[in-house]
DNA sequence: TTAATCTTTCCAGTAACTGGAAGGTCAAGG
DNA sequence: CCTTGACCTTCCAGTTACTGGAAAGATTAA
């Protein structure tokens, strides 16, 4: 799979692939005979899991201490489960972040007459 | 009012509160005797709405947009619908990758044995 | 064969802050 | 009145996480 291939999967531009590896964020794929990255199916996955965690607010050094939790295989179970257990507190508080603003913009569009007459409660609201 | 009682009723920090009138996205705040930025109940309310909408994902040149679609009651109700109708979809998509997140990491959590033996039986799933 | 569409590296630029120095202002306590 | 400490100011530099573009090599489809 070439790098356009594997970003699209992954749901990530084909740059930002590129820069993961030039950061150690990841490794750095294997290349064919012309020099092209190649990816396989557990790179993209690993990919998918970065753009993920970064959509929810988790920057490129907490991705590392997750992907960590994967790959580090010198840590004990315990502590795996001690860190990943944190990172899934904050990503329930995200859940329950993420409910309440969709809860508030749905009601905002639904309340909203989409008509032509300029007293949308939306920009009542947000105003 | 001062810019941090400003910034703290607008939820943003004191840096941001500048930075947003330094880009030209909120008008520059008149000034005390001594140079002090003074805030009043509807600049807190202008900056409390970028906040939203920055945190419903808009840019910030969205936001100008957004702010441009406020000021201006010329504009119908049913593009501001539309635009936060596409923003709604964005979020309920955004929640179900956050789901997806969320049980990547419960599962790794839940199937550790949480003892001292490195053997979480999902730390090869990322390659 | 040729045009289009990949891919590479490298370097520069962007978005949206964020930190820190150097210094002025203000309210409270001694 | 003086000092202390928490404010505030400007300016400039640094950060994070990409993102765009040039120049050149590789691959594919017609």
């Amino acid at each position: 799979m070439n790098i356009s291939a594997a970003a699209k999967a992954a749901g990530l531009p084909v740059k930002t692939v590129r820069y993961y590896a030039d950061i150690d964020l990841v490794d750095a794929p294997a290349r064919s005979e012309a020099g092209y990255r190649t990816y396989d199916e557990a790179s993209v996955r690993k990919l998918s899991f970065i753009r993920r965690s970064r959509e929810f607010g988790f920057s490129i050094e907490e991705c590392r201490e997750l992907l960590g939790l994967y790959q580090d295989r010198d840590r004990t179970s315990a502590e795996v489960k001690r860190i990943a257990s944190k990172k899934l507190q904050e990503i329930e508080e995200k859940q329950r972040e993420l409910q309440s603003l969709h809860d508030e913009l749905a009601h905002l569009v639904h309340s909203c007459r989409g008509d032509q007459r300029p007293d949308c409660p939306i920009m009542d609201y947000l105003g």
